[in-house]
DNA sequence: ACTTTACCTCAAGTTATGTTGAGGTTTTAT
DNA sequence: ATAAAACCTCAACATAACTTGAGGTAAAGT
């Protein structure tokens, strides 16, 4: 069937995510759906790319909040199209290399002030990286704020 | 006070974390006290470098659980010398470096796949990188298992 | 027609990592 | 000696990101 819409199951199958998932994300509007006559949930084909955009994100370390927080930035009345998935893509991108460049920075101090008695100090590069992240929100486990 | 021992709110004070983390860390068996006569905890100056190094591990996207597996591997009757905390610091330092790697292609197929139809099939890269990493335990945030 | 599968809602449970608060004891400072 | 600061335990709350289950409806297969 030349399916325009999808139903939850389908999507569900189709991204590898469970239903209860996709309530999830409808509720915290990354998602929506409209009913049909029985009260089921109907998407659009575009539901699959954003689902697999909120999992990829998800793996770069992004929370729920950033990523509505980056959806709200797509259009609302169209359809979003290449153009505007790029930009949301850059924006991640540069998120992405900054926390790369944060990982290497800690790798690269780790064996350093492990061994030595700088770790509880003041000093230690380990313990108070110079630079932090602007993350937005309640950051991601992988990074905590200016303590 | 040549102080061989110290209280909680001590090492709480010199590492930067609540009292109530300590309590927390005791309990899943991170560090270990014992009481005086008022049943207040104790605890010798390596735990200093135990919780310090907690944090570190932390901000590498380590869970409580891996580090205390790694935990575990340090000598119970001694205290850990510099040697054992640079054992530690060699394991994770390729553990940092797979999740640096990670993130670097799923930096580089970014780009290439947001735009594209393929995040939403089977053979997009971002979707299924080929290579997963080894992480034992219920795995960091920032990865997630073969799905 | 009837059964099975899919779907619905809403509440409660789960894991990780702690924090907060109540009610009570110890230490420390004055 | 007394008041303040620090500590104790234990239970409950907080957040993220979902999952599970109960009780009931809709759609699909035979």
């Amino acid at each position: 069937m030349a399916d325009r819409e999808l139903s939850v199951g389908e999507v569900a199958r189709r991204c590898g995510v469970n239903v209860s998932a996709l309530h999830f994300y409808e509720q915290k509007g990354l998602i929506r759906s409209w009913r049909n006559q029985g009260n089921q949930r109907r998407y659009k084909l575009d539901v699959l790319r954003r689902v697999s955009v909120i999992k990829a994100a998800q793996k770069m370390g992004i929370s729920l909040q950033g990523i509505k927080g980056a959806f709200d930035s797509l259009p609302d009345a169209r359809t979003p199209d290449k153009d505007d998935w790029a930009a949301l893509s850059l924006a991640w991108q540069s998120e992405l290399n900054e926390r790369i460049n944060y990982l290497e920075r800690l790798r690269d101090s780790l064996d350093a002030c492990i061994g030595c008695g700088c770790l509880s100090m003041k000093s230690c590069p380990i313990y108070n990286p110079d630079d932090e992240l602007a993350a937005q929100g309640p950051g991601p486990v992988i990074l905590d704020r200016k303590a």
